[in-house]
DNA sequence: AACTATTTATAAGA
DNA sequence: TTCTTATAAATAGTT
């Protein structure tokens, strides 16, 4: 995309290949969080340039959890290393418990995620089916009251707007009226017309509304109602 | 880049959003092969599509490298942030981060049990659901194939039993007779009783084999494979 | 940093 | 999914 053709080797030039890199790297970014924004994706982009510094992109600004999750899925069965070059202090043994620890938490994750069911007996397939089972339950129930929640406050919400709006119009009326009797005094042939003028403030009024309660209704289910949750929350 | 303009916003069509994130991935892990070998950069890149399957790119394919090489640079740029206090060590610094992992570890396990789902949003729990729902379809498939597994096992072992159990009749059956026509040779008058003694050995054979298949079938039925499982579900 | 001439990426349609 | 194509976007080389 350029002016010449690109081959897929090392830039030599230096300046060259800085600037490239400047200008690729920012297009990389958008484009991660393109993806990540248009297609609901998790991304996670590191990139360190020649010369070691980082740059890095995460969906929702939480890598640690896309760097957990991944770890789960691609590499959690990885090898805790016994360092036996090192003198074994408190310290080295306390890391040790800590990761094999982790190591079966890991293990266990997978096998709560379906995966790596193989070394599994029927015995305990049929218990961690149960448990899933249940926990399943509860998370629909707990959902199931979050959507009700969220329901009920925007039944509300549209309530007293919806209040609003009539007293809005009530007073539109009121006006109309008002300005209805002055015509008269003052040009009493004209007074009929006056009344079409009424409805169209009114219209506007539920234009208005039409437009913003969706997005509100968009917000209250999707969102996480204060920024920090999100971050909270991701932090698996 | 396309025949409509994009607005940068979730694609709420769903096939639209697959098919798009299909032809972005490509792009994205395009990209970021060539800013790699153009710029001899570092790069990692870690995409999870809305259903969570896993895809990455990564200079070298050395993905675990490269994580933790982030893992350095990141830590070491949070511990400038915060240690005026003391002066830590390496092991502190360790030893924190896999605290940190663990109880991040148990708090994500926790949310797989169905605990703790107050503090989640609708659309982590949706997201949770599904990988249940999945994993405990994994598990229902697993856990079947096990049992048809043990059902033929036992069956093929049933009929070698069975084959078994008739030979030995035959050969009882076969000694009988040779008893019956040797009393007869040595007792003429008995030789019609003798018939009766013969059907008892081979009720005990019967009831040997059915005490012993039970056991066989449990084992394979409910064990666990290796006593230190159920060590690892313990320990959550 | 800007500016374009081009190449690339990709949205929509098939 | 894959191919095609019109068009938007990215960017190589230049200023």
């Amino acid at each position: 995309m350029g002016r010449g053709r690109v081959q897929l080797k090392r830039i030599e030039n230096k300046i060259n290949r800085q600037v490239t890199f400047s200008k690729r790297r920012a297009g990389l970014l958008k484009k991660a969080h393109e993806i990540s924004v248009l297609c609901d994706a998790e991304v996670a982009l590191i990139v360190f340039s020649h010369k070691g510094k980082l740059f890095e992109y995460a969906t929702d600004s939480c890598m640690e959890k896309i760097l957990e999750r991944y770890e789960r899925y691609a590499y959690a069965e990885r090898q805790l290393v016994a360092n036996d070059s090192e003198s074994q202090g408190n310290w080295t043994i306390e890391y040790t418990r800590l990761k094999a620890k982790i190591d079966l938490l890991q293990r266990n994750h997978r096998h709560y995620m379906g995966e790596d069911l193989g070394s599994m007996s029927l015995k305990e397939l049929q218990s961690l089916e149960q448990q899933l089972d249940t926990a399943l339950k509860q998370i629909r129930t707990r959902r199931n009251q979050l959507m009700y929640e969220s329901i009920s406050e925007l039944q509300k919400k549209e309530k007293v707007i919806q209040e609003q709006n009539n007293m809005l119009a009530k007073k539109i009326k009121e006006k109309e009226k008002v300005a209805a009797q002055q015509a008269q005094w003052e040009h009493p042939n004209h007074g009929v017309n006056a009344s079409f003028l009424l409805p169209q403030p009114l219209l506007n009024m539920g234009g208005n509304y039409r437009e913003e309660a969706p997005e509100v209704g968009r917000n209250e289910l999707d969102l996480t109602l204060e920024p920090l949750y999100s971050c909270h929350l991701g932090c698996f």
